[in-house]
DNA sequence: CCTTGTCTTAACCAAATAGTTAAACTGAAT
DNA sequence: ATTCAGTTTAACTATTTGGTTAAGACAAGG
């Protein structure tokens, strides 16, 4: 009886119950929020009954506030890392847009949740998220002061670079459908157009600090 | 009986019910979105009984549809009118950029409004609410190539400058409640730091365009 | 004053949806 | 095989919520 411990069905769907219901209810909550997605539909995407939400987790609210810690404590991290290291300043920024980019390409929804649930408790959040993943952006702006010391890039508040460098890899894509309206593009031109978003990024930005 | 009109009432909200309505529903579904936002709560905020909603505006759909669409009808001319006028192209980025983070100043939400709703009723928006008269940004793409082609501006497309431009002047607003959690501001720096953002977006963009 | 059309309300209805329960299933330990 | 705990389901209940209805208020005109 040593450790063959509880098997439980794990072959079917390879991942557990409890699991699956978590991510179906993460993919829809991110889509449609709170009150757009519903515990049947929740249910049917995990392929189980609409009991089980409720035996796992209590109430729609617990469990949209676990996706919702979830969700969030996933996404700082991996920002953090990459604004906290201590590489060259343009080499980082490179990085830093490719991947952001890359994250973002894969997961459309989440910058918006993120902002709508921000918005909706602007206080809850900082109980949320453990402080330690919280990005601390000092590194970054003082290289950036650095840079502009030494003369490699033009004089720009540090908080202003960052935040258009976020501008410009993450709205396209929450915007995606805009660009459909706006500029006429078919499904294939927007997946060509946003798949040259990082080198355009790059270049734009690279130009925009030039000294 | 000159014309001494259908006062009905006009006096104790100085509004129509059907306006009063119409704002309550307007403010509600900008901030909660469709599935959000109830029909109670419209009501309530208006201070009417809820069977007025439905006596002026058939069903939750049909006033979603026209508060849709006025949020974006107020929006979408205006910008138009600067895509499409025939000014030289750096006075007119200038113009854009200065009008469009006006806008948005004072409209913080409807941005996020039209993105998250957009994203979520996808089919709703394109076949109902978008207006057909939509921003032709053909003048802006052949001034673009114009100046490219004088060598007054480096080489970049169009599209991309255009997305790079609202994405730099949309982005910070809607993702303000980010801006105290990423760089720590307080309320009264954030209020600084939108502040400076008409300067430094032109800054940003007519930099990164020089040849 | 009485009629008429517009506006407004309280009470009600029906559908959707969150949540509960009791029974059945399952696999493992006794 | 029996028990037992954890898991799963179908059927059910309770609540929320969009929508309706019938009756009343109310001004204006006859």
């Amino acid at each position: 009886m040593d450790n063959l411990p509880n098997i439980n069905q794990e072959l079917p769907g390879a991942e557990s119950t409890e699991q699956r219901i978590f991510d179906a209810a993460r993919e829809l909550f991110v889509q449609k929020g709170l009150d757009g997605a519903k515990m049947q539909e929740i249910a049917d995407r995990a392929g189980i009954n609409k009991a089980l939400l409720h035996y796992y987790y209590r109430s729609k609210e617990k469990l949209y506030e676990m996706v919702a810690k979830a969700v969030i404590n996933r996404a700082f991290p991996v920002i953090r890392q990459l604004v906290e290291s201590e590489e060259p300043l343009e080499q980082k920024i490179a990085r830093f847009i490719d991947f952001y980019i890359e994250l973002i390409s894969k997961n459309t929804f989440i910058p918006l949740f993120i902002i709508t649930e921000l918005n909706k408790h602007p206080d809850r959040f900082f109980e949320t998220i453990f402080p330690t993943d919280l990005p601390k952006p000092e590194v970054f702006f003082r290289q950036v002061e650095e840079e502009i010391a030494r003369g490699n890039i033009r004089p720009i508040k540090p908080q202003h670079l960052l935040i258009n460098i976020v501008a410009l890899c993450v709205f396209p894509f929450v915007a995606k459908p805009m660009l459909r309206v706006v500029l006429g593009l078919s499904q294939a031109e927007i997946n060509q157009f946003l798949a040259e978003r990082k080198e355009e990024v790059k270049r734009f930005v690279f130009q925009a600090i030039k000294p």
